[in-house]
DNA sequence: CTGAAAGCGCTTACAG
DNA sequence: CTGAAAGCGCTTACAG
């Protein structure tokens, strides 16, 4: 069973409806003054009983200076919490401006990315924000990008430069690690997303950099990365820990999936009070959880935001030097990462 | 400063370059056959080294019989997970037809929602979900939403006819009380969204029907609604419970940011072996929580996914009487909602 | 106050 | 194998 998909209502169908002219009609549709009132009575009514809606798509196609409509947003995947919270900072900047966001999930797969950049190019968004995966820019870097704007988020390409908001990973994971390091522990381990994602790779730097100066060992056996769910971590975690010839004092997490893998491993095995953590990331019931997970939040709604005033701000014809805008904030202390080194432990 | 942007390459300008008509080059972007080996060729070096890219809304002017291209998604907040977790739902299925969601958060507020319609009608999308706050329906009932399909998720309107998707909340919510009930429990609270709210209304329902069956009371006083984040549940919660002259001896929660706030106020006054709990959607690290949270989950993702599945099946023709999916998943005792009625509590 | 013409960047339908 | 004409639904620029 199909059905014809009839053809919606034009400029033209409302002219005829209320005699008159087209143009007269595309004048009431945009509030332009110089008809008079018994003619835009008439038109309205026509519009209405018609269900006459304008299309948008051939409106902008003559209009050259009008204002942005929509920016796309190439994010890694909307069902993680912490990107829908950057979406939704970034709709908020975008609504004040009537515009609207074209948003799609990359799932990390640059072809996938390619291929979102160009299909936004397509639709002539003003501009986009993108969470590069890694250094593969593609379309961003070549000649097709043209004039439009792209700011990137969270993740930062080595080579090429534009407006840029994210956490400071780096500067992160060393105060998650040092802090841990204050607490007396050498032997941290380290569980994240693979390092060849531009963040997670930052994190792990952190990491590292920290433990070397505090002349502590990094062994390969106590870092654990890779692309996984938290129901992966979970059992990662699980049997890392316990089949570990020796299991480290204390971890980094260092993403939100991670961390709650590993929490529900930890409490499994009734590690929760002996092995300390800290962790990236805000998580739901962090607070509540016993002990209580030490956090670095991230700001997500906050980062969208500046993302969407930086790609408006050269939307509006900015040449500035790219901004590089790099956040941090402060450790949440709730007692995982202010555990002593355990005797049982080691 | 400004720059003035520059205008794009188009068609004529590739064939200029090329030295072939405009025609030639749409062939050869669209592959198109009945063009030589040679001049191809010469057509994409042109296109690479100018950087062109097609402009699809021109292409979709004159294309009537074209597949869709985008569809929209009303939902209430994309920050609020179980919405961002539909939303990936629906893009799994649009994605695999190549085609692009526009999504908006409405706050559930009726008259952003009527805007987010229309601008979506005016981007001619495909059809659309929509999660629709309460009976109001704009112009989802008039004339103009003519032959675009619309599902709805979530909600459900009593008046208007279409493919519907969403959780039962009213069984969900009786399932959660009669659990309690069964427990012995007889002085049950409820905290949920605003009634008014279609889905938060059922789930109150459910939670009354399930009492009066049972001859329990349902006390004014033991009902907290409103419209709140977690952090203003957390508050609420908390002065609730700290003020009210008899407590209640177990509560169901009826959203996602209830739950965690109201965890966190029953952990802070030490009271969450003493009062049971049931919660409805699924949350982070629910099950480390002691005692871990009986929850009944919501399967968001899959609800994304039947919308996404109803939606193109409309797009594609089908005339059908609407489908009406009502979803329920299995309760997942994890301890609160097993507690037994405490003498302290009354 | 109102309208006829040209054009936005493309596709369709037709001609050579 | 290639191209000139007409048209998609609008806006701009000009005329009365």
């Amino acid at each position: 069973m199909a059905r014809t998909p009839a053809r919606r209502p034009t400029l033209r169908d409302v002219a005829e409806r209320a005699e008159v002219s087209f143009k007269t009609v595309s004048r009431v549709v945009n509030g332009e003054p110089g008809v008079s009132g018994v003619v835009v009575g008439r038109v309205q009514t026509a519009i209405e009983s018609l269900g006459y809606v304008p299309d948008e798509r051939a409106r902008r196609l003559r209009q050259s200076t009008s204002p942005a409509t929509s920016i796309g947003f190439v994010l890694v995947d909307v069902s993680n919490p912490f990107f829908s919270a950057v979406l939704r900072g970034l709709e908020d900047v975008a609504r004040a401006r009537q515009c609207l966001v074209l948003s799609a999930s990359s799932d990390q797969d640059p072809v996938r990315q390619d291929q979102l950049v160009e299909t936004f190019l397509q639709r002539r968004v003003a501009g986009m924000v993108v969470v590069p995966c890694d250094d593969h820019l593609g379309p961003l870097t070549s000649e097709i990008i043209q004039d439009v704007p792209v700011v990137y988020l969270d993740c930062e390409p080595k080579e090429h430069l534009n407006d840029l908001v994210r956490t400071d990973h780096y500067a992160g994971a060393r105060t998650m690690t040092d802090h841990l390091l204050a607490q007396g522990h050498r032997d941290i381990g380290f569980l994240g997303d693979d390092p060849s994602v531009f963040s997670a790779g930052l994190r792990f730097a952190g990491y590292r950099d920290a433990m070397h100066d505090a002349g502590a060992e990094v062994r390969d056996e106590w870092v654990l990365t890779g692309r996984h769910d938290q129901f992966a971590w979970h059992r990662l975690v699980r049997e890392w820990l316990s089949n570990a010839p020796r299991r480290p004092t204390a971890v980094v997490t260092a993403q939100n999936f991670v961390t709650i893998g590993a929490v529900r491993a930890v409490h499994e095995l009734g590690l929760a009070r002996t092995l300390a953590m800290v962790a990236f990331d805000e998580i739901d019931l962090a607070d509540v959880v016993q002990p209580g997970i030490t956090v670095l939040p991230q700001e997500p709604r906050e980062l969208g935001r500046r993302a969407g005033e930086l790609l408006f701000g050269r939307i509006d014809g900015s040449v500035e030097p790219p901004t590089r805008e790099l956040r941090l904030s402060t450790l949440v202390e709730r007692g995982s990462g202010e555990l002593p080194v355990s005797v049982t432990s080691g």
